[in-house]
DNA sequence: CTAACACATACCCCAATGGCTATACGATAA
DNA sequence: TTATCGTATAGCCATTGGGGTATGTGTTAG
């Protein structure tokens, strides 16, 4: 089974591809050739990793003439909010029940 | 550079770190024997995750005896919310500067 | 129609990494 | 002290995956 956030784990682990998502997010939507030009990596290494980010849901292409254009989709992220704000409910109720604990030993 | 959510992504994004993690958090402290029974993996495996977990600051082990007990450090995922927040945060400026244009436009 | 362009795909290479078994090491039990 | 137990480390192997170059495909310019 491959849930919403393992997939978002894996394609954001990659610090290239963090990094077109970044810019993505910061600058706005790009081309290809745009994002390649500061990439530091060769144009069809780009086009790659923005395939696995599209696969990921966390960009969009929009084709126009031989141009195409890619933007962040920042609701793909919601998984990874929900996965951590799960985490953290976990703890959080842990930490409930030790105060319960607690205080049925108090009195 | 290695930037704190560079550490956290890369450590989360294997499955089988991220279910000890997860574990971690659902059910509290626990020994590495404990962990290893239904991990689906050999102990030295458990361990050396375990190991890559404890360097990303995501877990703390405390000896006891032979046994070694390791629990979630919650606080250590604050660099994954913050990036999110900022990725979150440089697509509400761009939007906001959208409005703005369009506002201007309109008088 | 042809050439140049923008991007995607195919293919190969190599380093990183996750899995294993064997073994070392510290702590306890006998 | 010795045997056993719990965990960590070492060494090995197979796979994954990110990088490159070469080339395919569709589009616009001349």
């Amino acid at each position: 089974m491959s849930t919403a956030h393992d997939v978002l784990f894996r394609t954001l682990a990659d610090p290239t591809r963090r990094a077109l998502f970044e810019r993505l997010c910061r600058e706005g939507e790009k081309t290809v050739g745009a994002l390649t030009a500061r990439a530091g990596v060769s144009q069809p290494v780009v086009s790659k990793h923005l395939g696995i980010l599209k696969q990921a849901g966390l960009v969009r292409d929009r084709h126009e003439g031989r141009h195409t254009h890619y933007s962040a989709q920042l609701g793909a992220l919601t998984p990874l909010v929900d996965w951590t704000s799960q985490m953290a409910g976990f703890w959080q109720s842990r930490f409930d029940d030790l105060e319960d604990l607690l205080r049925r030993m108090d009195q």
